[in-house]
DNA sequence: GATGAATGAGTGTTCATTCAT
DNA sequence: TATGAATGAACACTCATTCAT
């Protein structure tokens, strides 16, 4: 609707996920949106506020997300058919963890949590808490229904999630996110991903 | 050797390590060191060498503590007694991932790394690479010896580091770098490394 | 008439009043009034056509109330009747040094006055000449009809009316006009004008 | 000792008196100094400091002043000897009410006491309630000698006190302090108080 | 070795005002 | 009548740095 507002939005999603917070000047989030920097503050009390309504937006998606997806595990018909993965992983890591605009946000994340309790909080909750008790729980289904071996769900999350954490802060950080590193990305999990399931899978 | 400097550092490598690079003032060095503003330059060109220095002084330590722990792996009698994660990991761990000064710099790192294309490549070599294939050494070592069982010794060393650099993550991040949760860090890692060798040990 | 229009005007006086015009800001009128902030240019040339409006509106009821009390005194039957200051002087003050809307231009005049020169020049006519020369007049005719010792009326007026400007400018800037101050004021100033009058009567 | 914090508090001071703190900016203050904006800093922590640090010095030399004119007063030889104002208040006239230092002050203080709530407690206390304790203490005095008529000594200060206020105020906002309009008060002043005396002295 | 004093470039923010709708 | 959107000019303040002493 407000054109403006979101280019503002948009523009400081780019800038803070590449520099910081503090990094990024009004000024600069202007000459990009193309605005004198008076402007600004008729679409946002101040810079903070910026920075608060980008996390609110991503934290409404990503609720939503894996709403979605925890909806359809439970929901799922038993016994589950075909690809393993695909039943379950693939989507959360295709939409949230390789999504675009999920990885803008981590990666602004990953540079903020330090600064800030509150943003250590969200990024603890969405990097760490959230995808390993998404996890856990995907496990724990995969256990009930006999199609991988018994064990400690919360440890085997930890063991399928933790080396998919390193691949994506290197992917984040590797510079800009382009596609080119983004495969690596994608292969490097993905690997990782199949040998996983090799090992647990009843036979 | 000269005192200041040395002050100035130590300082600097609190607050940076706390705040980040450009958060932390000339002021707030100057403020904690109890010298004026203009006398930092004494003794540094500008802000960015004591950041340097700090960078520099760190891989001089870390590099020969590395070498020192290759060494001890290649040099030490055949067949490997003992404990096994003694003999390979304690010291790699407890030196290196755990030693106050070098999480101070590890938590600098993480907090720069994205921020200065020189800093990142340090970061990747010593929080990725420098462990990662420190790991494959070792775990070379003993499959060679018949120890763990045949398997890639990269991926092995994936698995077995990616969630420790998950818990070091949290440790590093939890706020101020308590006795209390380094111990947690050290529990969680522990728990992980014993899982660990059980499945990877032959019988 | 133009229901915004006066809205606007109150909510101006209340706070020029309170804060000094330049420590205003038409944000602030506006929000008081509900409206958004261009909207004011529809009723108002600038900022300082709201202020020049409220000076002309109150110097408009001023110059009409002296008009009436001026009158009222030389039109007065002869010899004057009953209490001295009731004919004289209890309609000035209560209507005029102590009328609420009066207070508030006096306090906002009090505090713009240095600013700018023709707010000095209202000042200094309603609130040292005018009240003097209409005290200097009440004086003279008391004086003429034997009420009062023969004096320099001019000095008199001065006498008369300095302890109750001190005693204005106190409760002017006590705080917010309340009441209860207001009543402190009037009771300081009635003891001074009883003192007065018993000093000047002829027995 | 340091010339340019001593050039800004100058300079300071006579912007401050005609134009009041808000309506001076650090800009302005820098021009008259001819020191760069960012300089001003060194000297002061921030604006307001400067402000405080103005009235800080004055209420100093002011305590002083009244310390050293109550101190003559109470050790002076009786009976008092020659002309009655001399021995009372001429100095505490000249030196205080009259003062160019202090006249700036004192304007400063009427253009900013509704401002702000210390600012009013200061300005209460040297403009009303410091010059009229010092009168009565004078009158209270020159009664027991018996040289003026016995009477409420606090009234008699408020009547002393409040036209040579009036005059004051017209003279401190009369345009800007030159010395042919401080004549004026001088003599309006002088006229008033030899008046007063000539009423109130026994004989 | 240390510091008092100064500065240029930049920061986030406020405000009165304009103008098309 | 009212407002959404934009803007130029100003403001207080911070910071890394310089340089003479």
């Amino acid at each position: 609707m407000n054109e403006t507002k979101q280019k503002i939005l948009n523009a400081a999603l780019d800038l803070f996920s590449q520099n910081g917070f503090s990094a990024v000047s009004i000024r600069d989030i202007c000459k990009v949106v193309a605005i004198k920097e008076s402007s600004i503050y008729y679409h946002f009390k101040n810079k903070h506020a910026i920075f608060d309504e980008l996390l609110q937006h991503f934290e409404a998606i990503a609720t939503d997300l894996m709403l979605q997806l925890e909806q359809a595990l439970t929901t799922a018909q038993k016994p589950f058919e075909g690809n393993l993965f695909e039943k379950t992983c693939y989507c959360f890591f295709e939409e949230y963890l390789m999504d675009e605009y999920c990885n803008k946000i981590m990666r602004l994340l990953s540079i903020e949590h330090f600064h800030n309790n509150e943003v250590q909080k969200i990024y603890d909750y969405w990097i760490f808490d959230k995808p390993l008790n998404f996890q856990t729980k995907v496990f724990s289904l995969l256990m009930e229904e006999g199609i991988i071996k018994t064990a400690d769900s919360k440890y085997l999350a930890t063991k399928f999630y933790a080396p998919i954490f390193l691949f994506m802060q290197q992917w984040l950080f590797r510079g800009t996110l382009t596609d080119e590193y983004k495969q690596i990305f994608r292969e490097n999990a993905y690997d990782h991903i199949n040998n996983f399931f090799n090992e647990v899978e009843n036979n």
